[in-house]
DNA sequence: TAGCTTAATGCAACTTTATTGCATTTTATT
DNA sequence: AATAAAATGCAATAAAGTTGCATTAAGCTA
């Protein structure tokens, strides 16, 4: 199955209309290793509005067919999820890797998180590691 | 010794001048479970500028005072560091505990974080846990 | 304690990231 | 082809943070 089936297959599970920059949004974050931020989306998406842009990011979110990140300047970052997210529950209880500096923000989503155990009174919803320091590519430079 | 002096001590050790703003933003955040955001600190600080507060801010972070943290909005929210960070190493590998209510957010320092290894390539420097959820004033309404 | 040097502050302007309201266009369906 | 709902574009606005520069204050030193 091509690319494009599988995006409007996503769509139209989750009820979004098949829209050029829909696709042209799933079509940057898909197969990246690395989060992108909503500016670097902007300039590489071409003819989108800024905020069709941020309503397609925020209705994908909701949904769960992305996830939303901050990297070390509290900037918005996405990637897509893994498969079994839904709209009812976000399995990225990943580590999220920030490269000092490059700034890509990693998704290591192959690692196993360790459980935490919060203190008496504290309900968990949602769990998030998330690492600073130097990505293979910086480190060998 | 009082807050007072304990805080020009601090200053002093660090290089940084006693200043009226200084003590202040120090007064406001010792001594509070939860994070404070910038703006929050605007709000409460009283005629001191923005700007000012800003670099403040950063000032006492670069200095190992205080560590930023950010909440589910990405903004930076700030808290007093733990007695032995410094210039060189930060020890805020704690817990942050996000209040999707209430939108505070919870140093639990008290709390051990298991050690994560890394993919091969990846350097690591600095580690945080982050969680949300509710936090028992909410959880008790 | 007066003078001096450096650090800290305040102000104005600006940048970046994000949001809201509303008119227009497009999608998907009948 | 007509239609209703959803999606988009545009303009305006908000919030968070930054930069440059002139002024003021802190804390030495003589």
């Amino acid at each position: 199955m091509s690319y494009n089936q599988h995006f409007e297959h996503l769509l139209k599970r989750h009820q979004l209309k098949r829209t050029e920059a829909r696709l042209r949004v799933l079509s940057l974050l898909v197969n990246k290793k690395t989060a992108t931020s909503q500016p670097d989306l902007e300039s590489v998406i071409g003819d989108v509005d800024r905020v069709t842009l941020y309503r397609i990011l925020s209705a994908f979110e909701e949904k769960g067919i992305i996830h939303k990140v901050f990297d070390l300047n509290g900037t918005a970052n996405y990637a897509i999820c893994a498969d079994d997210c839904d709209e009812h529950h976000h399995h990225d209880e990943h580590l999220h890797f920030n490269c000092s500096n490059c700034k890509n923000v990693y998704c290591l989503d192959e690692l196993d998180m360790p459980p935490i155990v919060l203190p008496a009174g504290f309900k968990l919803e949602k769990l998030s590691f998330s690492a600073v320091g130097l990505c293979p590519k910086c480190l060998n430079k």
